[in-house]
DNA sequence: CAAAATACGTTATAATGTAACATATTTGAA
DNA sequence: TTCAAATATGTTACATTATAACGTATTTTG
């Protein structure tokens, strides 16, 4: 058990993931649990190469494919998301915080992200995805899965460029 | 006046194009023509590299900036999207394709992309961009660039695959 | 325990994107 | 028209993001 210590509210994150992953019959391995440590811990969205930097503090020798086969895992386990236009990471809230029990599997996902700050905000707003479904269903399309990401201003960067 | 020739539909676009760039005082040089010719004729997303491997026919020892900067050019004028899920691009068909004299500024767009066949149908959607502007507005997010990008399967892809 | 599956280590390289500076072309004002 | 400024392109070098391929270790399961 290498690991860096995380504070106690990512630790109580780390044990919800835990406990999802036992859910689903796969292991939240300490390599895994390691990197989305780093995730959760971060402010921002963390590039796959600055986890690396992080894993490194612990594993030496760390390459690329440690890190990013651990991000596909947590991916595919729904436990963090990437913000494709940054090329990185975040926790999902939603699986992560939430009092939802079940699995993480896709769920609805929107981001905003603020250009002021560089904060990124979940939102799991089914109006969205509803909107979505229904300008797609009329020419056949069926959705699996859907990327939706708006840049812009928080109330709190808003503020301070109005001032 | 270097230029592989296109497909006529192909010039008309261009030639819409042009006029679009004039309306904003923009200037639709060969070079960002000829690459905007390449981005509409692919039957798909097109990446940047194979945007140069198209370029290096006319031009032998075209690099890599000599694209990006065309497709940053061909961004700002709305001429083209970029798909981030798929880091490649596409002809704006709001743009290049309608009857919309008006410029090619930012407008609702999402993308369908079909993992059947790799197709990718651009939609202008506006219950999908109010539905986000609702969603965020009360939490005092202001969006000024909004991505949605679908994944699935267009209806012809799906009859095969139901078949 | 042994075989199979899963996870991780390691090396090398692919794919995407940009910084910085030189040259050429176009525009616009004197 | 001519030259200065602005714009566009050429060129070299490099930064960033991501994956392929193969070997080793660990875990699971019969």
């Amino acid at each position: 058990m290498a690991g860096t210590s995380f504070a106690e509210k990512t630790e109580t994150r780390l044990d919800n993931a835990e406990r999802l992953c036992a859910a689903h019959g796969s292991r939240l391995t300490d390599l895994r649990r390691q990197v989305l440590g780093l995730v959760l811990e971060a402010a921002r969205p963390v590039g796959a190469y600055d986890l690396l930097d992080g894993l490194r503090a612990d594993k030496k020798g760390a390459a690329p494919p440690t890190v990013y086969r651990a991000l596909d895992f947590l991916l595919e386990e729904g436990l963090i998301h990437k913000i494709e236009r940054l090329s990185a990471f975040v926790g999902c809230t939603h699986a992560l915080d939430g009092s939802h029990t079940e699995a993480g599997h896709p769920h609805a996902a929107q981001f905003l992200i603020c250009t002021g700050c560089g904060q990124v905000t979940e939102l799991d707003d089914h109006g969205i995805l509803h909107a979505l479904i229904d300008a797609t269903r009329h020419i056949g399309f069926t959705v699996r899965h859907s990327t939706v990401e708006a840049e812009g201003l928080c109330a709190a960067c808003r503020d301070v460029a109005t001032a």
